[in-house]
DNA sequence: CCTCTTTATAGTCCGAGTGACTATTAAGGA
DNA sequence: TCCTTAATAGTCACTCGGACTATAAAGAGG
């Protein structure tokens, strides 16, 4: 881990034509996870000003030698606590650079949006700040522009859902497609027929696949379900479309 | 806003548990055009090394006081020599922040995808290299990651073709269901059936609206086709997919 | 002027996909 | 044993889209 360095580059041969200003770069997360048929966000309580007291995305800065991606993956484990977080899913969303963002200073970020099987309970973090699962709705107004990149990352998280098999990432290794079809109820906040889902899911190849053995769960009461684990496939054809939204956002 | 010009920023309170490292944040700009039939790409000459004599995205520094957004739209408007750009489609891809992408200096470059209806031949630009339209295809290696950053513009127009009312862009105000299709077809490389094209577009609600006079228009022989002119919708419900492609990429 | 070519436009046919719905199976609880 | 719950199977009709044919309206060339 490197330190400040104390002096600003100087604008190197060919860029001399420009003008020349440093920028802080962070990333920042939108990590979800579907828990009881909620979605729930990670969120960090802010220890001191701005926004003080209030909610916000967990992130850092990018390290000298860390791509975006890098550094949004070593804050994942660091506040979710988990030691491996090589098979998560973790995409980058969009970058955010108006320059009144972060009113101390000039802070470009990229963020990401995460999906986690299940919640584990958030490590302390780095930081030793509070952070906390929350439900996704009834969150009050995050610090910064958190609010808007949180929107932006459901909004991505539900379109994907259509035409990929995103959905898997959301479950555990095993699953049943009662779980499976919980998420895209949860995420989309509709509800869907179980029938017609089931038959969707079964006749997209790669989708999912069956365990064969008679291994099966029950979670209660019924019939005890088939349980299934993600399959190879990657993208669905064709989508899987949310129920009639007219105009959808693009 | 944020000074500090010259020189480097200290960290502020709140940032000080950070390691705290400056970058130049530039960005990129892949600008497609159709013109007979072809998808062209502008590109710059590079003047200096590195990469001298390679073609590369226009593109610039994020100044001080600027969005990404906001230094995009300027540079579209200084390399296409364009007096308004404030119609054209420009949308932000990603964000390439490889620590190496840049042998001079470690440089974050927020990647937009702009289309533009027809092509005016480029204007010098600010950085007078010479600034061409190039097809898509038939493209030599370019400089920096850029190959990959115009890769994953094509991929992203192409998808948004889909499920989205931006072909229009590609087109001038006024348009034929010919011109539209040649849009769709260039882009995806593919042949589209013509009656079945023209069935999907008009049955979409709001994706062009017919120029109700006995404005018509010519190009050559054949019967004269009807004009149209883009509508309010934004999304294609449902979408008008690409003929059969089986893994399609994320 | 007539015919051929070209392009736009109209319409048909059929099969895949999906929404809405009903029926059956297999568990636990009263 | 009966009821409830949840998974699974199956039916029916409608829509959409791919493939295809037919007609209309222009220019080109004899």
């Amino acid at each position: 881990m490197t330190t400040a360095k104390g002096n600003a580059p100087e604008a190197p041969e060919g860029y001399d034509k420009h003008a020349f200003e440093p920028f802080a770069v962070t990333v920042d997360l939108a990590v979800f996870t579907v828990r009881a048929a909620v979605l729930q966000v990670l969120l960090i309580e802010r220890g001191q000003e701005p926004y003080a007291g209030r909610w916000a995305l967990p992130g850092g800065f990018v390290l000298p030698d860390e791509s975006a991606e890098t550094a949004a993956r070593r804050e994942l484990a660091e506040e979710t606590g988990l030691s491996d977080v090589t098979g998560l899913h973790l995409e980058q969303l969009r970058t955010y650079s108006e320059p009144d963002r972060d009113p101390r200073m000039r802070v470009v970020s990229v963020a990401y949006a995460a999906l986690l099987p299940d919640a584990p309970e958030p490590h302390g973090g780095g930081d030793a700040a509070r952070a906390q699962w929350l439900p996704y709705d009834r969150l009050g107004p995050l610090a910064f522009d958190h609010d808007r990149i949180l929107a932006d990352a459901h909004e991505r998280v539900g379109a994907k859902l259509e035409y990929t098999c995103l959905a898997t990432a959301f479950c555990p290794p095993e699953f049943t497609l009662g779980e499976l079809q919980q998420v895209y109820e949860t995420v989309w906040g509709t509800v869907l027929d179980r029938p017609n889902f089931r038959r969707k899911v079964l006749a997209t190849p790669g989708f999912v696949e069956l365990i064969p053995g008679a291994a099966r769960l029950t979670g209660g009461r019924g019939k005890p379900a088939a349980l299934y684990r993600a399959g190879a496939a990657a993208a669905l054809h064709p989508p899987l479309l949310r129920p009639s939204r007219e105009g959808r956002p693009i």
